[in-house]
DNA sequence: CCGGATATATCCACACCGGATATATCTAGC
DNA sequence: GCTAGATATATCCGGTGTGGATATATCCGG
C-alpha cells in the first residue's frame, strides 16, 4: 500500500505535470512557471509544491533527473533538484489534458469565452 | 461574515457553474450533465453537489429560479429546485473559463493533445 | 565576510471531497 | 388506492489536499 495506483490527479498535481511537460524542471522554477502561465491568478506555495512533487514521484509519474535538459541554462546550482515526467506521467498528463480541453470546449460552447479569453472558434 | 467574498472556485464549483452556464438546472440533473460531459471520468456525488450548490448560493454566484427555462421540458416535479447563475456568477464563470482555456492551451503547446483529444491548432 | 535572495523541506489548521445514510416525492403496476 | 422502486434533495463523517508559516542550507553581490 505504499505506492498509490489510481492517482486522481489533484489540481496542483495537474499544473505540476503541465509544467514538466513543457520541459521545465527543479521545483522553485515550477512555482514561477505556473504563476506566469496563469497570470498570477494561480500561485502554488512551497508546501503544496513539494508535497505534490513527492506524491507524484511516489506514484511513479515523475522521477528525478540528473540535470537540466539544456545545460548552460543555469549556472549549476547544487541545491536544485531536477524532475522529469516518466512514461506513465506522460500518459496521465495526456489523459488529464484531454479532460481539461473538453471542459474548456464546453465553456466555449456555453459562450463563456467571448470577450474575456482568446479562443478558437468551435467547428463541431 | 455569513457571506463569503472572494470565492476561490473549487473544481466541483467550476463544473457546477459550467453546467448552469449551459442552461442546466435542478441539482440531480447537473450530476448527470457533468458525468456525460466528461465521459464518466468525473462523477460528482450528491454530497459534493448540494454542498457546493449551497456554497455558491451563499456566495451570490447562483440563485434559485422559479422554474425551468423551457417549460414542458419536465412534467412539473415539485421536488426539483431549479438554479441559475447570477450576474456575478457569469462573471466568475467567464474568469474561470478563461483560466482553464489558458491551461488547455498550454497543454496543447506542450504536445499533450496530439492523439488523445480533439483540439484546434494554435495561432497566437 | 556578511546580508539577502534562492531553493528545498516540513508542519499545522482549515476547507473540500467522496460516499453512505436519511427522507420525501413522483411514477408505474396491480 | 396501495405498494415498490426510481427520482430528488439534504446531511453527516472520515480521509485527503491545500495554504501559509516556519526552518534550514546554499548561492551571489558588495
Amino acid at each position: 500500500m505504499g505506492t498509490r495506483n489510481a492517482p486522481p490527479v489533484t489540481p496542483a498535481a495537474f499544473q505540476v505535470l503541465l509544467a514538466l511537460a513543457s520541459g521545465q524542471a527543479h521545483g522553485y522554477r515550477i512555482m514561477g512557471f505556473i504563476s506566469e502561465l496563469t497570470g498570477g491568478s494561480v500561485q502554488i506555495g512551497p508546501g503544496t509544491l513539494y508535497r505534490t512533487l513527492g506524491r507524484l514521484v511516489a506514484d511513479g509519474l515523475v522521477e528525478q533527473a540528473p540535470g537540466p535538459e539544456d545545460p548552460g541554462d543555469a549556472p549549476h546550482d547544487a541545491r536544485r533538484r531536477y524532475y522529469r515526467l516518466t512514461e506513465q506521467g506522460w500518459q496521465v498528463a495526456r489523459r488529464e489534458a484531454a479532460l481539461h480541453a473538453r471542459l474548456a470546449q464546453a465553456a466555449a460552447d456555453a459562450g463563456l469565452l467571448d470577450g474575456t479569453g482568446q479562443w478558437k472558434d468551435r467547428s463541431a
